[in-house]
DNA sequence: CACAACACGTTTTTT
DNA sequence: ACGTGTTGTG
């Protein structure tokens, strides 16, 4: 049996698959099948290796990812007993047999098993040892506290800068003292570490606010994302005893996009590994394991913070540094089952001009597939014309394509604008993937608040955003009267707002409102323990007013938020469905504080999809469109000036072409709508990095009878791209297919030129460097010349 | 205390 | 261009 389902994997993710104890980093392309790879392993450790499922920690980035994890080892193991019971495969039992076996596989394995995201899991340690936390300054928790959205720490800081330290806002920009804040706790700095790491002005300053946001944290009882994962880090260090406690727990750990984690993230893992000794000293590893899946080329998340050298130094830290011919603590899954040869050669051929990285090329196991087409554009509406019309064109070729595979992949959100112009023109249903978030929505932020503020008596935050809201009449200045009799006497709001005699002596004329407040948020937390989360949220839904308020508005778009406001009662309600053993409220706000969205309606799988590219990491598409490959607009203009941030940039447009499993296109326009005004656009650098060979397009540096070949069918509203001539060379000295010669790289031929004027750049290959490697020279170099 | 005019910034985003 | 957040007025 067990050896029947191995034979589902190839050699090297077999190799993985069956490794037991000790380190193994594994290197994972794009479409290698990773997931695969993980839950196999999972399986593997708990049939083969008898592993009880307790003692297994997989660790993703993303609620989706953790998702899919146990849905695909829940199938896994039912599949198995499918098969070992009845003898047949599990689609061929009858449903209510199917569904037995998945709730007995989740009752005996899956339900121990730890697999979730960073946060979450951090959060389920801290329910269990906050209150044995104590910071380095006396700060305490207690297993109540609130987790303070990026928002609620954005707000909190602004108010520390300008109200309690009294700094000029132009000089200290709250959200740029909150990113350093961010920073520093991703790299486990406590205010005092930070401030010896910045010894000047700026630093004691952020340092200072840094200090005063903690105090503030600890006062509401909450912490943010950052803490969530810091303090148990910190936590590790000072208890031995809590330590050596999850150190036990844990004994085999697995990380899922480990490219992605960051520093604290590192010290979080290594403590549970290690149990605290140096990651290269520890020997230990009877029935233990640290399992790493990531890909170095496709970190593109260092700007929160992810470190990719942590995986590029797995090998140093856990691994025994051998080379990769020879190491066993690495394995490499490179066999690629989403793309056709020629769009994985394209993504080969276009990450080779990064330096940081660790070799390793995605093979193809498909056909060769059809050509790359990139379409020079006039601008940004004759770009989502060409991509309109060839969705049309493939659309109506083949019976077996409908909306839903098609995908439109770009570097910003504002892109997203004609493309939703025209689709809704030619009625194509389409999505935009991302974007605004449910649970950042106002209405639901505000219900989320009243919960919070029952729960946690101490998170005055979220009592302020609520005690007005619906309107009870208790304006700015009785706020204040209240804040300030908080602050003189020491006590928290709380406190003041939930005394009779104190809200008469203070709010005046608001006594009733406020008193009336304090009688919902009392009465809902006295149900706390004995009451399931849905019936307090409909209790206050209903006391509050709030619906009574957003009904009596009767304008559209209250309309809309009551929508929303009942699509929240349906998240509680399933929330309750899928945690039988905890239906309290405080499970439900951890739960909906830590996820991104709720999940996508199914029939949203036959629109179009319209994202970043950040958004489409994971995802895969038969056919990808990927547009606006501009200098300035991708690589964005913040990445121009700095190396490390041009190779992120192409990690990304790696990602991009990865993503597309039959067919790739590309575009870029010539001019572009920019904040309001048009803008002189030039081709992306990254066009000039991959091949010609592999590409079609309608410009005239290659045929153009192909393109307009097979464009004719889609009809007539593609313009004709400009002759080459009409490049603006008129203003430069050089153009493309120049013969050139470098006092210091030799004779070359310019293949790009990027930008117009004294600030352009020349893409250069130069005859004499190895690998058709190409140099990217300003127009103002003087060491270049013409030769003819 | 509410609403309207105005100034401002604008890569990517999960938890 | 456009949405957000801050200021000013009734």
């Amino acid at each position: 049996m067990t050896t029947d389902f191995l034979s589902h994997l190839n050699p090297s993710q077999r190799q993985a698959v069956e490794h037991f104890c000790g380190p193994l980093l594994v290197i994972a392309g794009a479409g290698s099948g990773k997931t695969r790879a993980l839950t196999y392993r999972i399986a593997n450790l708990v049939l083969e290796h008898h592993v009880d499922p307790e003692n297994i920690l997989a660790v993703t980035f993303t609620n989706k990812a953790a998702k899919e994890m146990k849905e695909r080892i829940e199938r896994l193991f039912a599949e198995r007993e499918a098969a070992r019971s009845h003898d047949k495969p599990l689609e061929a039992l009858p449903g209510h047999v199917q569904t037995k076996l998945r709730s007995q596989v989740y009752k005996t394995i899956t339900k121990d098993l730890w697999i979730g995201t960073f946060h979450a899991l951090c959060c389920r340690i801290l329910r269990f040892d906050i209150e044995k936390f104590q910071d380095e300054r006396g700060r305490k928790w207690t297993r109540a506290f609130s987790i303070f959205d990026e928002s609620d720490a954005q707000s909190l800081v602004k108010d520390i800068i300008i109200n309690q330290l009294n700094l000029d806002e132009k000089k200290f920009d709250p959200r740029s003292v909150r990113y350093a804040i961010s920073n520093a706790k991703n790299k486990g700095l406590s205010p005092q570490e930070y401030e010896k790491e910045q010894p000047n002005f700026r630093g004691r300053v952020i340092s200072n606010v840094y200090s005063v946001y903690q105090d503030k944290l600890a006062e509401n009882n909450a912490i943010d994302f950052d803490d969530l994962i810091l303090i148990p880090v910190q936590l590790f260090r000072q208890n031995e005893q809590i330590r050596a406690y999850w150190h036990k727990r844990f004994r085999h750990i697995l990380v899922d996009e480990y490219q992605d984690t960051n520093r604290t993230q590192y010290d979080l893992i290594q403590l549970l590994v290690t149990n605290g000794e140096s990651a290269s000293k520890f020997e230990d590893w009877n029935y233990r394991s640290v399992f790493v899946v990531g890909d170095a080329d496709q970190s593109i998340y260092s700007f929160r913070m992810a470190d990719f050298t942590i995986l590029m130094g797995f090998q140093h830290d856990f691994g025994d540094g051998l080379p990769d011919d020879d190491t066993r603590t690495m394995v490499k899954l490179q066999e690629n089952y989403r793309s056709t040869e020629n769009i994985l050669q394209l993504a080969n051929e276009l990450i080779e001009n990064n330096t940081e990285r660790i070799d390793k090329i995605l093979k193809p196991t498909r056909g060769r597939g059809e050509s790359t087409f990139c379409y020079r554009a006039q601008d940004e509406i004759d770009e989502a014309e060409f991509v309109i019309q060839q969705m049309r064109r493939l659309e109506q070729m083949n019976a077996d394509l409908h909306w839903g595979k098609f995908a439109i992949l770009y570097r910003t959100n504002a892109q997203s604008r004609a493309f939703e112009d025209i689709l809704v023109r030619w009625g194509v249903p389409y999505k935009i993937v991302g974007g605004l978030r449910f649970y950042d929505r106002k209405e639901i932020k505000d219900v989320l608040a009243y919960l919070r503020a029952i729960v946690n008596p101490a998170d005055t935050l979220s009592l302020l955003r609520v005690i007005n809201t619906p309107r009870r009449g208790v304006g700015k200045s009785t706020i204040e009267s209240l804040q300030k009799a908080s602050i003189e006497l020491g006590i928290p709001l709380w406190e003041i707002i939930s005394d009779e005699t104190s809200v008469k002596t203070l709010a005046g004329r608001s006594a009733k409102g406020v008193s009336a407040f304090a009688a919902i948020i009392e009465k809902h937390r006295e149900m706390l323990d004995s009451v399931s989360a849905s019936e307090i949220v409909q209790g206050v839904l209903e006391e509050s007013g709030y619906v009574r308020d957003l009904k009596a508005q009767g304008t559209d778009e209250a309309e809309d938020r009551f929508q929303n406001v009942q699509e929240l009662y349906n998240a509680v309600l399933q929330y309750e469905e899928e945690n039988e053993d905890d239906k309290s409220l405080v499970g439900f706000l951890a739960n909906a504080s830590l996820a991104s969205d709720l999940d996508d309606t199914p029939e949203e799988a036959t629109n179009v999809s319209l994202m970043t590219l950040h958004s489409s990491k994971g995802l895969e598409f038969p056919i990808v469109f990927l547009v606006g490959l501009e200098q300035g607009l991708f690589p964005s203009y913040r990445s121009l000036d700095d190396p490390a941030a041009i190779e992120e940039e192409r990690r990304l447009c790696y990602v991009g072409i990865t993503r597309a499993q039959e067919r790739l296109f590309i575009s870029h326009a010539r001019e572009r709508r920019l904040y309001g005004n048009r803008e002189p656009a030039s081709p992306s650098l990254f066009l000039a990095e991959m091949p010609r060979e592999l590409m079609d397009t309608n410009t005239a540096t290659s045929l153009p009878s192909k393109w307009t070949k097979s464009l004719a069918k889609g009809g007539s509203q593609t313009r004709t791209a400009a002759p080459v001539g009409a490049e603006p060379s008129d203003d430069l000295d050089w153009s493309v297919g120049d013969r050139v010669m470098h006092a210091q790289f030799g004779v070359g031929e310019i293949t790009n030129v990027f930008g117009s004027g004294a600030k352009a750049t020349l893409a250069i290959r130069f005859d004499g460097l190895p690998g058709m490697k190409r140099k990217i020279l300003p127009i103002s170099d003087r060491a270049l010349q013409s030769i003819d």
